[in-house]
DNA sequence: CACTTGACCTGTCCGC
DNA sequence: TGCGGACAGGTCAAGT
């Protein structure tokens, strides 16, 4: 379920602690998690130290001095969790002198308890416990701390690629633009939705080849506040409504975002923490709830193969507009 | 070519 | 209480 907002607060967390560290070892517990591991680890991965951290649609980059970058993709189960000391590391840092950690390797099965832990109750109460768990499938160890990329239904993956290769990647090379970009523009958007113009907006919204990092919880909630049913054919929306949902839609991203993203049932941030934007979505796993506008019953129906929320008085199916 | 469905996986929830 | 099946939803591949 990470969609654009939860990847890029992941990002944001992890630029602020990991940025100069070096890479102690790896351990992968699943082929498919790090299908190329084996391969590149030793020469690539081994003694590197993060120089960045990216992010591209749904997809994580972290780079390395090696110009090498690791390339993440969490799908919906996936993430990425970093313990230790995060203070310590930052010191670290600024003296620039790095202090070799003479301490004995840690056993990649001793628990390591997050360091950033919030008591039950409290909003953004940590979802992690003692890690590694059994949705462990890569440990980056950086010897004094350890990135996990925790999961569960092991549908992500973890490619290590010459930095230069990244964007030659079939996905990059097919991704439509970040819809947040300054540079993407209302005009942009509504020429990319209509080389679609028989399909249903909410398949369009999804595809991330006509504009990246869209996903269900974003679609159904930027639908919903340009009142546009997800059924509806690109052809029956008007230039003014499309235009609208471009806006709600960089609204709703922001928002998320700022909020640390959605979290459903796995997601959450660098640290451990879970996201808080669901509890301010209107329609987003709300059925039998009452829309905030009108106070219809909102419902969950199928659309572009995916359970979707609407509010039936809010989104109706245009047939023209 | 456009669109839908199935596969990849595991955990959870529902009904019997 | 146990068990089968549906469901969750990002992306690619295969099918209609």
């Amino acid at each position: 379920m990470p969609e654009l907002p939860e990847v890029e607060t992941i990002r944001r967390g992890l630029e602020k602690i990991i940025v100069g560290k070096k890479i102690t070892s790896i351990e992968f517990d699943w082929a498919k998690s790090f299908p190329n591991a084996k391969h590149d680890a030793n020469a690539f991965l081994i003694e590197a130290t993060i120089t960045n951290v990216r992010r591209r649609a749904k997809l994580l980059l972290i780079d390395l001095s090696t110009n090498y970058s690791l390339v993440i993709h969490l799908k919906m189960t996936g993430q990425m969790v970093f313990v230790g000391d995060q203070k310590r590391q930052s010191e670290d840092r600024r003296s620039k002198t790095e202090e070799k950690n003479l301490q004995s390797p840690v056993s990649s099965l001793q628990s390591t308890e997050p360091k950033v832990r919030f008591g039950a109750g409290h909003p953004n109460h940590s979802l992690i416990g003692k890690l590694p768990d059994k949705s462990t499938r890569v440990i980056i160890d950086f010897g004094d701390s350890k990135l996990f990329f925790n999961d569960q239904r092991k549908f992500g993956w973890m490619k290590l690629l010459p930095t230069l290769e990244v964007p030659n990647i079939d996905f990059f090379k097919k991704v439509g633009p970040e819809p947040l970009s300054s540079s993407f523009t209302a005009k942009d958007f509504i020429l990319r939705l209509k080389k679609r113009q028989k399909s249903a907006i909410k398949a369009v919204l999804l595809d991330q080849t006509i504009i990246a990092g869209v996903g269900n919880i974003y679609a159904d909630e930027s639908l919903f506040a340009a009142k546009i049913h997800p059924d509806t054919k690109i052809i029956n929306i008007s230039d003014t409504k499309l235009k609208n949902l471009f806006n709600e839609l960089k609204k709703v991203l922001r928002l998320s975002i700022k909020l640390g993203g959605s979290t459903d049932k796995n997601y959450v941030d660098a640290e451990g923490k879970k996201g808080s934007y669901l509890k301010f979505a209107k329609v987003f796993r709300r059925e039998k709830e009452p829309c905030p506008r009108c106070k219809t019953t909102i419902i969950k129906i199928r659309s572009a193969g995916r359970g979707t929320h609407i509010c039936p008085s809010c989104q109706r199916l245009a047939t023209n507009f």
